[in-house]
RNA sequence: GCCUCUGUGGCGGAAUUGGAAUACGCGCAACGCUUAGAACGUUGUCCCCAAAAGGGUUACAGGUUCGAGUCCUGUCAGAGGCACCA
């Protein structure tokens, strides 16, 4: 009889949510988070949803997080799995624009699409603790959160340069761009200068930074937060502007080469620059360079990499701060604005500055060299830029003269600072997070601007200010969100004066959305309180979080960020929001990247339909380990399909008993088969390598079914196949007469004693190549096992007659003969 | 340019972490069952010469070791992160 995966899996998934099975801790029929005794928190990132629906990628993602939560759920633990959409933001508002719908109205078509594929997927979810970032219920406490920034100065508003989409109309974050382009809708990114909300994450770089070493993630994403917060050490050089009088401050990573320096560079976008030229015979020139430069790195004209370094002498110099001359001020195009203090020292130790100094004839001067004297020569002529080289052997000043660069350096920190040049400086490549977006679809910033008083934090009472529906959502490209048209939502009193005022009407990064959904799953319902805290406390940290590796820097550094403020403001009492992450892989489709435009995406819906969810979910499992991600064949499905199937018709054998269908009944086949799945299932589920878990119940399958095998047995062979296939495992648990799920019955333990073999084929090798196996008992010593081989005529002759030079012996495993 | 990974049959991928390379699955072939096909079942399937015994093989070239897919050095190829960041 075949297996009606159709009807099947419907019935369960009814039952499951009607008995909230998959709710934690569930006390008179409802989730009870406060009184949970094992609590553990399972979480995936959630889906933003498109109308286009659920996408394999992130069935493949959601699966394998269930697969993980349901053996944790089944070893005893109050398993949260909660589910909820990232439904606010670009993404969302660009696709109901393409489709001329009003975002509002879409969101609600794509809800409703998405849970009913999400909950056709057979997952473990919590559907009781839903949320929805567009729901005002929930964003409200993202308003919430914001005002409660600003209160503790850490939203502020200031003036800057910023990333603004010409597609999208909006500004982005430095995250959101990605080689001068949106990685949203691909459109070039300009630079304009807006006044916008920002948070201030730069003041958490340093935790951000020095908590990464505790946290149990995949190195690759430790590696890529580490790269982003970009900590750089060094010093700040006080100089001075000659005749202008005007001090400044240069950062210096690299302190040992400060002798060399020569000449200094300041940015094009610097302040400073104008003061600089005023009313000089350089003026004219150089602001035309300034406007020139502006222009080219605004439209992106300017590729930062590729382009060859170009500059104008200022006409001034920086009072020499070291005895060595003063150094001439250049503007240059490679000089960064907003990093360190935007103007720096150049020596020729560094390949910029020497090929910037080497094309406009500004000189140079070598203090480190090689010890190869003749390199050391041509270092001294300036024939190449010689630098960062830990042994290179420095020459000037007198005061570090024969010291190695690399053990230079706090020596040249300590002189700096003695003599009052300098003062150690740490700069972080992170900057200020940009929270303003000139959207509509995204929660309306919480703030009100009085003429009298200044900006004013919406007060809580007053929360949430609700996005209106309007008729008008279309972005406008002016540098306005489309509420600053809508008079209705913007006019409103002062908060504090109660006189005229008017409101924000930009809306919040959808970052912000996401940078705390974790602790509102808790009770998405409470209307009074962002959470209860009790509650946080005893689910939080998350135990377990799983999600797309594309988050690496943006969500998860915006989620602790946010983490830790809660924690200082004294709402939470820790400070790092995911215990463990790891990242799954990314699925291909034969061979190429899925994307609509090749045609070749996979709708989860076809196969669900065709060969059953448990089907689909037990082959995304098996094609590939879960980290690593994999080639999604259309063949390769039927392979798992078998699979299933032989299972369904094993399971009518085991109704009537055990009954063995192809030999003799071998109870021990049976049992070792069984022990050596449990242990190796157990074992792979908890190291997320889903693939070799299902080979092993695959395995384990083929020997009962050579073998036979028991009710009992058979029962503990579904419980191991339940996280993968949990409807098929639930019909067949019942079809054998039991009453409760088996997603709640205990999961199998193994007996080491079952599983070791007595006898075992030793590896006998001659000079370090196998020359065959012979039969020993466990714990066997060397001189039976050379008694052994020396009495199997076939290796005999491999050996020959004389005694071996050496003899190698790895008990219970190999002997290896060196004649 | 810098920093991380990854290279194993026709294909997806295994390999108690230094101990029999290619588990499991796909595909393919033969056979069985079928009027036929599909489905299902059985057997075989890394390459070379071969009946067998042997020999070769984990991108390439070296090295360490009794023994290397695994460790080290270099090269090539691919993926990802950062990037005029001083």
């Amino acid at each position: 009889m075949r297996y009606d995966h159709s009807k099947i899996e419907k019935k369960w998934q009814k039952k499951w949510r009607a008995d909230s099975l998959y709710e934690p801790a569930i006390r008179a029929g409802g989730p009870d988070f406060a009184h949970a005794k094992k609590p553990y928190y399972n979480l995936m990132m959630f889906p933003y949803p498109s109308a286009e629906g659920l996408h394999v990628g992130n069935m493949y993602a959601f699966v394998g997080s269930d697969v993980f939560g349901r053996m944790k759920r089944m070893q005893g633990y109050d398993v949260f799995e909660p589910i909820g959409l990232d439904g606010f933001g670009i993404h969302a508002e660009n696709h109901a624009l393409k489709i001329g719908a009003n975002p509002m109205v879409q969101a609600k078509v794509s809800e409703k699409r998405f849970y009913a594929q999400l909950d056709a997927i057979g997952n473990g979810f919590a559907r009781e603790e839903s949320l929805e970032t567009y729901d005002p219920a929930y964003y409200k406490w993202t308003q919430w959160l914001f005002m409660k920034m600003f209160e503790r100065g850490l939203a502020y508003r200031k003036e800057a340069e910023v990333n603004w989409c010409t597609g999208c109309l909006t500004v982005l974050s430095d995250e959101q761009v990605e080689g001068g382009k949106c990685e949203r809708c691909g459109n070039i990114v300009e630079k304009k200068r807006l006044e916008q909300w920002f948070m201030r994450i730069t003041d958490y770089a340093e935790r951000l930074l020095a908590n990464i070493d505790e946290l149990d993630w995949s190195e690759k994403v430790k590696i890529a937060q580490r790269n982003w917060i970009g900590k750089s050490e060094g010093v700040n050089i006080k100089s001075r502007v000659k005749d202008l009088g005007i001090a400044f401050e240069a950062f210096d990573s690299v302190p040992q080469t400060f002798a060399a320096q020569t000449f200094t560079v300041i940015a094009p976008e610097h302040p400073l620059v104008h003061d600089l030229v005023r009313g000089t015979e350089h003026e004219a020139a150089v602001m035309a360079f300034v406007g020139k430069m502006k222009k080219a790195r605004a439209a992106r004209e300017y590729d930062a990499v590729k382009a060859e370094p170009e500059g104008i002498f200022t006409g001034r110099y920086a009072e020499d701060p070291f005895g060595t001359g003063d150094l001439p001020i250049w503007v240059a195009s490679y000089a960064v604005a907003d990093y360190g203090t935007g103007i720096v020292h150049c020596s020729a130790h560094d390949e910029r500055d020497f090929a910037f100094a080497k094309k406009y004839g500004i000189p140079l001067r070598a203090v480190m060299v090689p010890k190869d004297s003749e390199e050391a020569e041509k270092v001294r002529s300036l024939k190449y830029a010689y630098c960062r080289d830990p042994h290179g052997v420095m020459e000037a000043p007198a005061e570090l003269a024969g010291m190695e660069w690399g053990a230079a350096r706090e020596a040249a920190i300590a002189y700096l600072e003695n003599k009052g040049y300098a003062y150690r400086m740490t700069t972080y490549r992170l900057r200020d997070w940009l929270i303003s977006r000139q959207r509509y679809w995204g929660p309306p910033i919480p703030m009100i601007k009085c003429e009298k008083c200044g900006w004013q934090a919406v007060p809580e009472a007053d929360l949430p200010v609700v996005l209106p529906r309007v008729k008008e959502f279309r972005p406008t490209g002016t540098g306005k969100s489309p509420l600053a048209s809508v008079k209705s939502f913007y006019e409103t009193s002062c908060p504090k004066c109660g006189g005229k005022a008017r409101r924000e009407t930009d809306v919040s990064d959808t970052f912000l959305d996401s940078s705390w959904y974790f602790m509102r799953y808790l009770d998405p319902h409470d209307e009074k309180r962002i959470f209860d805290a009790g509650v946080v406390e005893k689910w939080l940290p998350v135990d377990m979080y799983i999600g797309g590796a594309e988050h690496s820097v943006l969500h998860l550094l915006y989620a602790r960020f946010v983490t830790m403020v809660l924690k200082d403001m004294g709402y939470i009492g820790f400070e790092e929001p995911f215990t463990v992450f790891r990242a799954h892989g990314l699925l291909i489709k034969e061979g190429a990247k899925m994307s609509k435009s090749k045609g070749n995406v996979v709708n989860p819906d076809e196969y669900v339909a065709r060969f059953g969810a448990d089907t689909l979910r037990t082959y995304l499992m098996f094609l590939a380990p879960f980290s690593q991600g994999g080639d999604f064949r259309d063949e390769a499905v039927l392979g798992v399909y078998r699979f299933l199937n032989r299972v369904w018709e094993m399971a009518h054998d085991a109704k009537s008993e055990a009954r063995n269908p192809k030999s003799e009944t071998d109870p021990e086949k049976a049992e070792k088969a069984l022990n050596i799945a449990i242990k190796k299932v157990t074992e792979d589920i908890g190291s997320l390598k889903y693939n070799t878990a299902i080979s092993a119940l695959m395995i384990c399958l083929r020997s009962f079914e050579e073998g036979g095998v028991s009710k009992g047995q058979f029962m503990s062979f579904l419980k191991l196949l339940a996280p993968f296939a949990p409807h098929m495992a639930e019909e067949i648990w019942h079809a054998l007469g039991e009453k409760s799920s088996i997603h709640r019955a205990s999961w199998p333990e193994f007996d080491e004693k079952i599983i070791r073999e007595d006898s075992f084929d030793l590896v006998v090798q001659v000079n370090g190549k196998t020359r065959g196996t012979v039969r020993a008992e466990r714990g066997v010593d060397q001189a039976d096992v050379e008694a052994l081989v020396r009495g199997d005529a076939l290796l005999a002759k491999w050996i020959g007659e004389k005694e071996p030079k050496r003899v190698i012996f790895i008990p219970d495993r190999l002997i290896n003969f060196i004649i």
